[in-house]
DNA sequence: TATCGTTTTACGGTTTCCCGTATAAAAACC
DNA sequence: GGTTTTTATACGGGAAACCGTAAAACGATA
């Protein structure tokens, strides 16, 4: 089991929950940030010493203050804490529940485990800890259906600049000027009306809101 | 203080800190419900008996599963509560941060206090409990001066109703003809513009898939 | 280099959207 | 009841989006 783990979680409650999780498990060393930048500094500061932390729990979306933060959310401080510990267990304990981005935190961050914060996440919590602490990998039982169905299409991130564009009030004619700017290929007109007729066949829609309005449900924007 | 308590909340972290907060508060009878139905039947069921509930303490969500619920969530509850124990003081405890939303939650539905998952919700829900157990109203302090500045743009049910329908893929002059069959008005194609235009000038948008971004981050629609 | 196949771009016609103005209806006021 | 003010609808010209087709550019291969 876990020997020393860090909490990064700003809601004082949930924090509190969390600790007392550990302590059910038996985990007398567990320290806790309510703020990412103190979560990167406790990480750093133990790194050379007699106890190192073996476990960092995590929310993903932390609130801004009167503090200004460096770092502003799980996700960066997910990758700045594998920079300088690349051995330590990841957990996201988060509300998030958007296929997309959960795939991607475990494929592209190496995140260890995610528990979602819903009905039963108490017990889901101790049972991804000591999977975590076996070497396996968890996630919460309610996402891994959805997790793994790749929800219908993938989207390149060609397809994400053009409707990033689209819901920032870029018109449609104007993007190929800026795709040639950033030299993204192709930047034709027809390319980008192919792309989103495209896309919008798959998903069987008929307008370009309906992408927008798609894409920010599941987080790709 | 308070003699006896109720807590309806789906997440069963956060179940666990209120109650760790009402044993703080040497609130020795709480009980807990993790659905909304649930709850209305304990305090149907006490409210005859010697130690009826004098304080709710809800969420707002509730996730759906495979247990039916006729309560789908906090707001039907406390209407539901309020009609069969008039007298009980109703705390919403809820990460739920809109203050037009939070406002109607006072004046509409009459809770006593609202809390916000936050920072320092541990604090707050022990200074909320507090005051209304003096018969005070309570809110959380991020929240008072927002709750009166009543942000950016209130959007109402007509335009909702206008965005949905172009988020859904409805063309928008074919929009008048959805208008007309639920009885809206206006339900002018002109008056449709017109809104969409007064929308986006004050939000200072020049397209509908900037309308639909907005909505969609906000959890308007 | 020539040829084939694919991808990208250019162009034109049609539909939808955008926006201003004019008319019609309703509400408020005297 | 009549007038003013406000609100809703109708219409039309121009811009943007949509959609199919044709031409051009590109890549791989021989």
């Amino acid at each position: 089991m876990f020997k020393s783990v860090l909490i990064a979680e700003d809601q004082e409650m949930t924090s509190i929950s969390v600790r007392k999780t550990l302590e059910d498990l038996n985990i007398t060393r567990a320290e806790y940030t309510y703020y990412c930048d103190d979560a990167l500094m406790h990480i750093r500061k133990n790194l050379q010493g007699e106890a190192p932390f073996d476990l960092l729990i995590t929310d993903l979306s932390f609130e801004e203050d009167h503090r200004k933060q460096e770092i502003a959310g799980g996700v960066e401080l997910i990758d700045a804490v594998r920079k300088i510990a690349p051995n330590i267990k990841v957990l996201v304990f988060s509300a998030e529940n958007k296929p997309a981005l959960i795939d991607d935190l475990f494929k592209k961050h190496g995140i260890n485990g995610f528990v979602r914060k819903a009905r039963h996440d108490a017990k889901d919590l101790k049972l991804a800890i000591d999977a975590l602490a076996k070497g396996r990998t968890y996630l919460s039982p309610d996402l891994k259906q959805s997790v793994k169905q790749k929800n219908t299409f993938e989207f390149t991130s060609y397809d994400i600049t053009i409707i990033s564009l689209l819901s920032q009030g870029t018109l449609q004619k104007n993007i190929p000027s800026y795709l040639q700017e950033n030299d993204i290929k192709p930047s034709g007109l027809s390319s980008v009306e192919k792309r989103l007729n495209m896309m919008k066949e798959v998903l069987e829609f008929s307008k370009n809101e309906q992408l927008v309005a798609y894409c920010k449900d599941f987080g790709i924007i």
